[in-house]
DNA sequence: TCCGGGATTGACTGACCAGTCAATCTGTAC
DNA sequence: GTACAGATTGACTGGTCAGTCAATCCCGGA
């Protein structure tokens, strides 16, 4: 198994070092041979694991993007009104970025948001963050909790767009950074969307 | 004057060419070759107008990002209250998408929302829409018509992050699409920021 | 100790493409 | 009609880089 233990690793080691250099390079701008330097592995090696370039960056996406929709799908399981859903959502997205911001703004910048490449590719999957999202709003209007006049679909937009913009705030350092700062943008987000900006008395 | 007349014009084809190949194949992935066949002008004819393949996307983005930041100016001198003048901000960058879709997609996603490359050149011209949208979100609270335990940024980022993400909803055709749907946006958009998703009675 | 096979190496190739440039065209001025 | 300048052409070059492959290494079993 010592073998089969070192393969795992390298191949980890390879993935790693990916999320790297993309986040430092971006995925276009850089060469396979940045991942191999950086993973301190000759060239070849990167195509004895993966098939491509593109595969490199698909496994990345692919690993944590299931791991979102699962967290997803759990909170919607529980036993909570909308607000604290939606919470628990925004906050599984901060601290993934506080946890690895590397990894979170490669998804962000190389996937989610590239609409021509791997956005496209990946559509199915993106999608269906949106659809848990809207379904969360749904039953949150049929216990008439959430107002019916802004449809599922919409709201699970602005949701998740507010949370990616916050995102892409820290990444491109638009933003404060900071633990405080990440607990609060969890409770500013919800405070925003389901809240509303108004003040609702005089 | 009918020389110069001729230059500004294949001048403004091969922008308008540009846009379309950008739009349907992507800024990284398409040749310079594909923008000039598109404008039906000779290979070399983009290099007489243009230095490189990026300053054309640079010229795309600068044009359209002046007349947005120009007309968040304009919005914000006139004696509105900040909620319409919201609206009118997400209407005018609903309208431009109205307008001109595929424009608007290369601008969204190969400019703003591709942080390691172009968005990283352009990040003064992108901030400055932040900035002066929550400068709105500032008076707002100073006026005791917006909540003030929000930060202007934040709000300002989900608004703008939802703005955005309804249109990557359309161009990704995860929104329905239509005239109907465009009008309804600029409502739903406002509606969700500042009224917020939940009901405010019993 | 030797063998087999997966792990690892890195030089090499073939394709691609941004940008150059010398030649040609076209309209204007005199 | 001639000369000039800017517009237009497209073949060509130089560099880059994803992916290949033959050679070598190294471990675990017989």
């Amino acid at each position: 198994m010592a073998r089969t233990q070192a393969a795992v690793d390298k191949r980890r080691l390879i993935l790693d070092a990916a999320v790297r250099v993309f986040a430092r390079q971006g995925f276009h701008t850089c060469r396979v041979s940045d991942i191999a330097d950086e993973a301190r592995v000759a060239y070849g090696l990167v195509y004895h694991y993966f098939k491509s370039k593109d595969e490199i960056l698909d496994t990345l996406f692919l690993e944590r993007w299931d791991i979102l929709l699962r967290a997803i799908t759990e909170v919607d399981t529980q036993e909570i009104p909308p607000r604290e859903k939606l919470y628990a959502i925004a906050g599984f997205i901060v601290d993934s970025y506080r946890h690895d911001p590397e990894l979170m703004k490669v998804i962000i910048v190389e996937v989610t948001r590239a609409a021509n490449t791997f956005g496209r590719t990946h559509l199915p999957q993106i999608r269906q963050a949106y659809i848990q999202i809207a379904a969360i709003v749904d039953r949150a209007q049929r216990e008439r909790i959430f107002r019916n006049d802004v449809t599922p679909d919409f709201a699970a937009m602005a949701f998740y767009g507010a949370v990616e913009q916050v995102l892409t705030g820290w990444i491109f350092s638009l933003l404060p950074v900071g633990d405080r700062e990440y607990e609060d943008a969890k409770t500013l987000i919800v405070e925003t969307i389901c809240g509303g900006l108004e003040r609702v008395e005089g």
